[in-house]
DNA sequence: CCTATCTCAGCATCACTGAGATGA
DNA sequence: CTCATCTCAGTGCTGCTGAGATAG
């Protein structure tokens, strides 16, 4: 075998969800791979971003907010507490309650982060052009939010 | 909380990594759900489904055509030969190697998964239209091809 | 000697489950 | 008592690495 040659089944070529998967595959590898560069990793910008954008947030809500499983929060918000990204505070009005805040160093670090994902964003989507990625994007989106609110 | 409100940073909802990961995650759970109806895991179909394509193959070739890692073929192929859905046979030639032959028990199996794969697809792609669906098809096509093959 | 095949053991990310402790 | 929050432990699938034994 000089060549990988076929290394799809002919069927997966035009299979929807095999397409997906595997071409979220390489969009993971990039990012890991654009995140690791700075000693980071998916859910450490998933939470930052969504402590820059929603501003200080109970455990709970960050989880809720960006889609990280409960669980994993935890462990997430280790690291970045660790780092001095994020702080943790005891809220005053219910101790169950840790209300989380994002540092200044958090923000740089944020920065730092996103131009590198920005990057990854581009060599992910080398082969198309302006027209292709925004239906791509379309396509992609309405998927999403029909999965993600089957509600009514 | 009656709505998850608003479960996704404004940001990565046109982050085209961020969606196809989403995404992705979807496809395999509906998927896995397909599958695990009749016992089954990815591995297995895309193993049957290679099986099927190639023809009898030895273990490292498989591996090749299907994607599946050399490592991981080996736990799947326990599976499907457990359950008398393939056959492995040292290859009289290279005593280094077995060639695996899928037993007709095991295309009756991969008719029955194929059904409930097409089903999951169908699932998937419900808000999309045929013209969509195609279109969704193409680009992602387009990605897979561009970089699994950045040879020359 | 060097390479290829098969196997086993282990790691990593992401998604998720279950249960316990604390407090509203 | 019930419910929510935080925490810890552990599971599962996929992808991947390293190493050993065997054989060409």
């Amino acid at each position: 075998m000089e060549h990988p040659s076929a290394p799809t089944p002919g069927r997966l070529r035009t299979t929807p969800s095999w397409l997906l998967t595997q071409t979220a595959t390489h969009a993971a590898r990039l990012v890991t791979t654009a995140l690791g560069a700075h000693h980071a990793r998916g859910y450490h910008y998933r939470l930052l971003a969504t402590l820059a954008e929603t501003g200080p947030a109970s455990q709970a809500d960050l989880g809720r907010h960006s889609g990280i499983d409960r669980s994993d929060i935890v462990a997430t918000l280790n690291d970045l507490a660790d780092r001095h990204l994020v702080r943790r505070q005891p809220d005053p009005t219910d101790r169950r309650r840790n209300i989380v805040h994002i540092t200044p160093a958090g923000r740089r670090e944020l920065t730092t982060l996103q131009h590198a994902l920005d990057t990854a964003q581009d060599t992910l989507l080398a082969p198309l052009d302006p027209t292709d990625r925004r239906e791509l994007v379309r396509l992609l989106d309405l998927l999403l939010t029909h999965h993600n609110e089957p509600k009514g």
